[in-house]
DNA sequence: CGTTCAACCTGGGCGC
DNA sequence: TGCGCCCAGGTTGAAC
């Protein structure tokens, strides 16, 4: 579920953690994945217990807790994918048997007393197709690093979607969803994306021009920046919501995902729903051409 | 290089 | 009611 904005609110909704302490950390039920730091949950949490939370970093899709080491040891980063139905939570979860991740929370450094920072940091995953890793540095590139995500979705420019993709074969809609190419995008935010620049998600990467990578990126900034201010989109129950729980708006803004045999809010034209690479696309036949070169 | 499929999981919705 | 099927915001690895 959640794609970009999504993950960037979750970042920026836990703020309020940095500098804490890291109490006990205990992993019910959770998906650890192998990583150069490959200790079993137990091990992991050993590792991670009585660090603080120096930062909260996004890459990607991905949640970053760098944690800092005792004097003298290297920091080690958390590294968190929640997939399709993962969430990072300051309060009370959906249900309680969904939690993978629960790190109870100590006041700053030095200060116990009066602490009314988060007391606990849940990650919740439904589908528990979500992943946890701890890395150290390499780990971390390993995980996170420019051979794995490409540049990121918010900053993207039209040079680095063409100098990746120019000479692709693949449909536009398939490659925006490859991480190496763009970081962040999933299938909502593709199908807007391309709707926004009018170009057909079948269209051949190799087919398209200097304009239309110009408009793809454009776009690309900007839903992922309206969604991010919006704080993401939420669709239907015990789905994606902010840390506190709230649900974001961008879902109000969606024009074509989910909106199969719709009118169209441009044209009127119904809108279609097509499988590529095993995910529905969402189009307007007749705003989104095809490029042919 | 690219596509397709299965797999990893749970649960909601729908037709019968 | 129940059953079977399809669907879902993601990613990976194998087969072709």
């Amino acid at each position: 579920m959640p794609e970009l904005p999504e993950v960037e609110t979750m970042c920026r909704g836990l703020a309020p953690i940095v500098g804490r302490r890291i109490a006990a950390v205990e992993f019910p039920r959770s998906r650890v994945r192998p990583s150069p730091v490959r200790p079993g949950r137990t091990a992991l949490a050993r590792r991670v217990t009585g660090r603080h939370v120096e930062a909260v970093q996004r890459r990607g899709k991905r949640v970053i807790l760098e944690l800092s080491g005792p004097s003298g040891s290297e920091a080690l980063w958390l590294v968190v994918e929640p997939r399709m139905t993962g969430l990072m939570l300051l309060v009370d979860p959906p249900s309680p048997e969904h939690v993978r991740l629960v790190l109870t929370l100590a006041g700053p450094r030095g200060h116990s007393l009066r602490d009314h920072g988060p007391r606990r940091l849940l990650f919740w995953d439904r589908r528990g197709l979500g992943t946890i890793r701890l890395c150290d540095a390499r780990g971390l590139e390993a995980a996170c690093g420019s051979r794995v995500l490409g540049p990121d979705g918010l900053q993207v420019t039209a040079a680095d979607l063409e100098a990746r993709l120019r000479s692709s074969r693949r449909a536009i809609k398939v490659a925006l969803l490859d991480q190496r190419a763009v970081a962040g995008i999933g299938n909502i935010y593709a199908a807007e994306i391309l709707f926004r620049s009018r170009i057909d998600p079948r269209s051949a990467c190799r087919r398209l021009r200097r304009e239309h990578w110009e408009r793809i990126a454009a776009e690309t900034r900007a839903v992922l920046g309206e969604a991010v201010r919006l704080e993401g989109s939420s669709i239907g129950d015990e789905t994606y919501r902010t840390v506190d729980a709230r649900v974001g708006r961008f879902q109000t803004r969606h024009r074509v995902y989910g909106r199969a045999d719709q009118k169209c809010g441009v044209c009127g034209t119904p809108i279609v729903r097509i499988v590529q690479a095993q995910r529905a696309t969402f189009f307007c036949p007749r705003c989104q051409s095809r490029a042919r070169r």
